[in-house]
DNA sequence: AGTATAGCTGAACAAATGTTCTATGTCAAG
DNA sequence: CTTGACATAGAACATTTGTTCAGCTATACT
């Protein structure tokens, strides 16, 4: 089991039973609910280790309040965003539309690391179909993190429509010749760049994150 | 705002503010304190509008319990794991020692979408150093997510060490010949696969998924 | 008009739940 | 042995909190 050396075992079952619980239910605990599993009769004794846990720095109560005992491994860490699956992305088709609506409706949704997005605002997630975006370094089934945004900065993995290949793919752009001329670099540099005149290339997005599951 | 066309303004507003208010505290809210938030003086308007919210498949309430409410976009998706920041990985170096003890000790933790880790028991996180990982479509700074095992089946993508070469590798490994020796392809089928015997190969671990911030 | 029905109010109620207090047992230090 | 810190039990208590119900106000339907 986990090692608290400064915790005794009711205290580390306390603990191990709040996360359990919370996962399971959505709602914390109440404490005759821990004293039942933990094996403690007296509703007093719960709140005594509660406190206890608390200076200790494992949680966070709330004096009075129901349920109010949250772990503090979840406020530092369990940060996340839930951002929508907006559907498929290949190499033939364009993108879904995003248009402006992205807050959480309807549709799957998909959790990530909040570190990985930032502001959600405007961020959605396509899973990839196919190997065309293999130099992106990103592979069939893939999960792609974008920003809606039509400009890109230097550098930027961009989701780009080409217009004359009629075709979708994700490089980084690079603007040559006082910005008359867009060169779309691979990630993967052993794979030559392609050049194109900005009127072909509809940016579509930034890519701000991939995730990939085995 | 979202666009939830089955709901009244009230009922969006409760929506989001239990989305508020457990991201911030951990616990979900008392009817009162929706009501008082929302702007509903009964309490029992407030239980009424919980329970369309809850035929209407928004949420889940648990009769009789205290701030018994959960949001059903968070039972599907917003499910999570924690998992433990080992070090870095690249090329040259073995991989730093992935003793016993997994449990949500000391030292860094990243958050993980639970469908990427499913049982998070040996699981934890390299981040990658370098590009010699660019044949498993691995890019420098990418997060890999590892099960510690010395086994592997065919087809699995694994960190493995190679004797030989002095050099840590991530690859899709296949038995040939009868188990006498080991195929190591990359994941990117335009590169050339690597031939060795199984004595020369140490697999450390089976990777289970990647995350790149870009 | 008559009458459902949805949405709401306010108050009373009961159950769930945190707090407090007294008492008991253990164990190590003085 | 005594003392005191610590851990626990049990019970009484006070709050918080969900539930129920009678009644009110619109709007729509017959």
């Amino acid at each position: 089991m986990a090692a608290y050396p400064d915790l005794s075992d009711r205290q580390e079952r306390i603990l191990a039973f709040i996360r359990e619980f919370t996962g399971e239910y959505g709602y914390p605990p109440s404490i005759r609910q821990i004293g039942s599993d933990v094996g403690i009769s007296s509703t007093s004794v719960v709140s005594y280790n509660l406190n206890i846990l608390q200076r200790k720095g494992y949680l966070t109560r709330t004096r009075e309040v129901s349920r109010g005992v949250r772990l503090v491994e979840e406020e530092s860490t369990s940060e996340q965003s839930l951002i929508p699956m907006m559907g498929y992305i290949a190499a033939g088709d364009p993108l879904p539309i995003a248009d402006g609506d992205f807050a959480q409706g309807e549709g799957e949704q998909v959790a990530v690391p909040k570190e990985l997005v930032g502001d959600a605002e405007g961020v959605y997630a396509l899973q990839v179909r196919g190997t065309s975006m293999i130099d992106a370094l990103i592979a069939d089934g893939d999960l792609v993190i974008l920003r809606h945004q039509q400009q890109a900065q230097n550098g930027d993995m961009v989701a780009a429509w080409l217009v004359e290949e009629k075709a979708m793919t994700l490089k980084h752009l690079y603007w040559e010749r006082n910005r008359t001329l867009v060169c779309l670099q691979p990630a993967n540099p052993t794979l030559e760049p392609i050049f194109v005149h900005p009127s072909k290339l509809e940016i579509q997005g930034r890519v701000i994150g991939v995730i990939r599951q085995l």
